[in-house]
DNA sequence: TCAAAAGTGTTCTCCCTACACCCATGG
DNA sequence: CCATGGGTGTAGGGAGAACACTTTTGA
């Protein structure tokens, strides 16, 4: 028997899934990339991935991907758009659904490819494999879009955070610079922010109040749709 | 030789583009169906597509079923979603690349399956074949979403119109109401429309004023991002 | 004593909203 | 003369933007 055992009337792709972690360290965005073991584009980085298996949803393998891969169960992640050009892979066609995943760096304890694995700053990047520079533009692109309609610090900040973090990683998603004392408003306004009787030494220099999400608010939010300005 | 002559040594998905085609008929957001003419769902209602070929991209498949489907070419399309439950088919595993398609119904000549196309409006779509009524909801919110990144009237409306097409076309995709006078100045506030020297009667009651979108500004837009507040 | 970080309020401006009357036409 | 549709302006409120000083601590 030959070893190609799976056979069609028409030719198939390969599909794929590859994800792009966006993790947030504080004060810039990251992403985690893996370093490519084999050819092609041996030794260049790349978004962890892998083949579509027959009885997993896309979103499925994204999940088991990237489990294998960071060691991160369940993370939050959102499929955004499918790359279909039939020279993109120099071996044969294979389209990928592109997922972007929001994690917080600190959970991530690497999984077997935990060794090949890094966080880059988001404009430290290197070249990429694979048309991968292409796909990290369009995540970085949508990211920015959908924190308009989404609190997407949840998935990026620990539990509890101060309100200069929760600006910080606004002012690196969207590479702008706010006002402290505005942004604080703005965001106490839609009560999606649950101000914390703890506080902490973020540096030896003042006490800062902490914050955390109010999970009820995000949930109605998530149903009825809300908007940020900024 | 067996017919099924294309052979991997791993399980292949078909693949195939399925495109929403929004049109604006003056009153109601409308959607082009067609109607199965073979098993599975045969006599049900679909949306215009078919395989991916594997020199092409699947924006280019989807302008191709486009046109071989309504006579369209090179309509506005834009990917936003790909469906891959293993099971949205029962004849074999198939994910499809969804597209939205925005026209001007007045275009749309029918090609091939002309008669088994129809115009819909979209909140009179009966149950559709396959996942097709989830592809309808995600490509209307899908679309809900873009057009505050997005002026999408330009590709619903002809060249020229007036200010009530341009606001009966936004009260339509977002379904809600507008004061008259504050929609027209908000739209006029970013220099995207121009005001012609030409007017209609689109009632014989009363004379209108037409106006045309200011492509310059619209590609200066698309560059730099821009947001319409609604 | 100086630098660094956080807490705190007010003013101004601009945009959004709500709202009403007039005019021209066809029936 | 009446119904329909389109054209036009204003007043008020609310949110965002700009802006400075104080306090605490460690170095």
């Amino acid at each position: 028997m030959s070893e190609n055992q799976y056979c069609y009337k028409y030719p198939h792709p390969s599909v794929t899934t590859d994800c792009v972690i966006f993790g947030f360290d504080g004060s810039r965005l990251q992403v985690l990339l893996i370093e490519r073991g084999i050819e092609p584009y041996k030794g260049r980085w790349a978004f962890p991935g892998g083949f579509l298996q027959m009885d997993e949803t896309a979103e499925q393998g994204a999940l088991r991907e990237l489990k294998e891969e960071t060691g991160l169960d369940g993370a939050y992640i959102e499929q955004f758009q499918t790359y279909t050009d039939p020279d993109r892979d120099p071996r044969e066609r294979v389209i990928t659904i592109a997922y972007y995943a929001l994690v917080r760096i600190q959970e991530v304890q690497g999984g077997d490819d935990a060794a090949r694995a890094q966080w880059f700053p988001i404009d430290e990047v290197p070249q990429l494999a694979f048309d991968h520079d292409r796909i990290l533009r369009d995540a970085t692109r949508k990211l920015r879009e959908r924190i308009h309609f989404k609190p997407i610090g949840f998935e990026l900040l620990p539990e509890k955070f101060t309100m200069k973090d929760l600006q910080m990683l606004y002012e690196a998603i969207l590479d702008v610079k706010f006002d402290r004392r505005n942004f604080a408003k703005k965001m106490m306004h839609n009560e999606l922010l649950i101000q914390l009787d703890e506080t902490i030494w973020p540096t030896p220099k003042r006490e800062a109040q902490l914050y955390a999400f109010n999970k009820v608010k995000y949930n109605e939010f998530k149903q009825k749709g809300f908007q940020i300005e900024f």
